[in-house]
DNA sequence: ATAAACTTTCAGTAATTTCTGAAAGTTTAT
DNA sequence: ATAAACTTTCAGAAATTACTGAAAGTTTAT
């Protein structure tokens, strides 16, 4: 059966959005159209409802395994592969913001760190070298809060955001209770 | 003058991740060098240094400055531009964070919206919108909350990251002094 | 007003990425 | 062992994105 209107729109927006989340065009529509349907769906179904080829569909599948966004799921009686959403709206977000963080910031911090090895050469290396430090400095913080947070777990993260600004006054709160490990940069 | 081999390796880098990031090869080349350089530099310099057109380097130019990362900076007796960053490396970055998520995050924020009004057709949509509703109100949390950490301003920020995993253990310090707010999902 | 030193624009070309479809591969049933 | 129903692979075609360089534009100096 083609896609509703709703699921349309959707799917052509994911898609669109593709680009800019890691992946193409085609594989965005098709993990649209995987999380929204209701019914585990099959590499044919897909190929016709978005109107790509057979061999697109299956080597787009093949990268959202690798991003561990869907599954293969079997259903007994039939012959062909069916496919589902590797978890809950809330862990395919984590997958996609990992597997982000690894292929964009990972390889920089391990540039890095080896150019920061080697002393500088001169003047004008120095000044490259401290600013390369404070990107790495920057960059290694932020991998390893991000660690940090998805470690804490659904839903103590979720109070947190909740928390919102709220984690300003807590700041402060803690400051004044435990003293001594400061706060400045 | 060309480059030195700790400059020209780490801006190759960061023109290899600059797709990644949401420019292309030679605009993240370009942010490098001019991030990296001691003195403000000149487009013809950018184009020398880099072996690209000049007229490449002025789409560039205009681009990393409609993402506000780098700026003009007038040298007295020279007739021609030069460009320095537009702040510190903390800024730069903060401003690429933001930036990305009005691109990456907000059209999709507005389509969901939109969607979200009409109400289900049949019962495929229902759950369709079951997902999307999902989906909007995690993306809308993440962008609430990240505007909420940005105001926080850059040490407090800090302090936040430093105090990493140690953030858990506060929420739940929080809870015994001040319960009522649930933490469940 | 002219020229010199610079900048931007943009049509066309080059490079890269994505997609197709036919061929080869696999599994299950008979 | 053969065939039917499916899958994957991959060379080449199509689509997209990035780059060049020449022409047009701007500013400053004389």
């Amino acid at each position: 059966m083609p896609m509703t209107p709703l699921m349309t729109s959707a799917v052509m927006h994911f898609g669109e959005m593709g680009n800019r989340w890691g992946f193409n065009r085609t594989v965005g529509q098709m993990l649209a159209l995987i999380v929204l349907s209701e019914a585990p769906v099959s590499a044919q179904e897909i190929a016709d409802d978005l109107n790509i080829s057979r061999g697109n569909v299956s080597m787009g599948l093949k990268e959202l395994q690798s991003w561990r966004l869907v599954k293969p799921h079997l259903v007994p009686g039939e012959r062909k592969d069916f496919f589902i959403p590797a978890g809950s709206v809330w862990e395919l977000a984590n997958r996609v913001f990992e597997e982000r963080r690894k292929r964009e910031i990972d390889p920089t911090l391990s540039l890095l760190r080896d150019l920061l090895l080697d002393a500088p050469a001169n003047t004008g290396d120095s000044q490259a070298q401290r600013k390369l430090t404070e990107i790495h400095d920057l960059l290694e913080a932020a991998t390893s809060w991000s660690e940090e947070l998805q470690a804490l777990g659904p839903d103590k993260l979720q109070t947190l955001m909740k928390l919102g600004a709220g984690v300003g006054r807590m700041l402060e709160l803690k400051d004044k209770l435990l003293p001594g490990k400061s706060s400045s940069n």
